[in-house]
DNA sequence: TCATCCAGTGGACCGGTGGTGCAGTAGATC
DNA sequence: GATCTACTGCACCACCGGTCCACTGGATGA
């Protein structure tokens, strides 16, 4: 049927994996069945099963997707957290980082779209080993990175406190998926921007002390 | 068939409660069957229905027990924080508490069974009010008892750092919740006591200030 | 122009799962 | 002896994920 294929790049893949995700993060995977998201794309089964052979590869495309684009979404806010420090010290950069983040976060629509890598954690048997493999890839990338930032961050400013700096990097990643999912139960938007500021608010202490808070 | 039952208080209904919540634990809800669940209890499909209107009253039963068990849990934890720290000082206290919790953290079998919330949550609609209503009151008691501390520590020890009282107690939540996601996903099992430590250290901070640390 | 490939369609079918309906029953309680 | 509780057994239903198979309209390339 390619006669209804609209002229623009997105191809019928693209837009199962654009309607299955908003359908996931609004009801669950279960409760998501696979001929409700052919029903909208407007495909038959067969046509679903053309390009995913499975459900979990379904899963699989949608989360590979969200985590470029957050991926994306990161570097883009360390790149003006950049040029916003022309002074180049590390800390200022991840604290402006951390402001812009905040920032994003209070924009985002009602609540929170919800954390895929949650979403599919909890759901049967964290399924495949491989799309387990991507959340774990992710996650341990973000540890590395930000672990390395405050390795660089301590040589010039070292810590009022005694933390470990691994675990500091792991607790932006614990604290965003959590707060996630505070704000989904108890349905306030604003749970995920205060996380945030307050571990910007950690950070800050950690590296600068109390004294000039 | 009551000749089949122990003689123990545990009623069939205590048993479905258990075998359900350590099979949805492991592999989550969809990947767990009534079929599967019953026939280890050892009764029949229509047993089951008499018990249970539905698999989501399961679930809510499971969810109820796991949140009464997790407030004995932190009330015990509490009083033998309280009971160690005889100068009455509320914040050596909830710091007490808070290594008691780490120290239990570190004790629990691997990685962790996983948070019943999360699974719910993210699971099919959240999907019913009594069960989303129920999740949402547990936090919510949970942020109102641990604010009502931090602004009694407030009154004794003035806060060295600019920090939201009620953002400081959700983070404990928040941070408990995605550290688990984060201990499942990349199967470390001491991220979550880590992480305890961590907030311990904020918490200390905030109202000690990084001088003494 | 013809062959081939891509991106599907349509329909039959399967097994598992959640759930219902109904009739019956062993044992404890009143 | 009547009633209640806690079931059993069987039949049955709809939905859902997934498979098989035959077919096709349009684009591409030789």
């Amino acid at each position: 049927m390619s006669f209804m294929k609209p002229r623009s790049t997105e191809t019928t893949r693209d837009r199962l994996v654009t309607v299955a995700e908003v359908a996931i993060l609004d009801k669950g995977l279960a409760a998501t069945s696979i001929e409700e998201v052919i029903a909208e794309v407007g495909i038959s089964k067969n046509g679903f099963f053309y390009h995913f052979k499975d459900k979990s590869e379904l899963v699989k495309a949608i989360l590979q997707r969200t985590l470029d684009s957050e991926e994306l979404w990161f570097a883009g806010l360390f790149e003006r957290a950049r040029s916003g420090t022309p002074d180049g010290d590390p800390l200022t950069e991840i604290l402006t980082f951390l402001r812009l983040l905040r920032e994003d976060m209070e924009r985002l629509p009602d609540v929170h779209p919800g954390c895929l890598i949650a979403a599919c954690c909890f759901q049967e048997r964290l399924f495949q080993h491989e799309i387990h493999a991507i959340a774990k890839a992710s996650l341990l990338g973000w540890r590395a990175r930000f672990h390395a930032r405050f390795v660089e961050i301590a040589k010039v400013h070292p810590p009022h406190v005694e933390v470990d700096l691994e675990a500091l990097a792991d607790m932006l990643t614990s604290l965003t998926d959590g707060a996630i999912i505070l704000s989904k139960t108890v349905r306030e938007k604003d749970v995920l921007p205060r996380q945030i500021e307050l571990y910007r608010q950690f950070v800050k202490t950690v590296f600068l002390g109390s004294g000039q808070g």
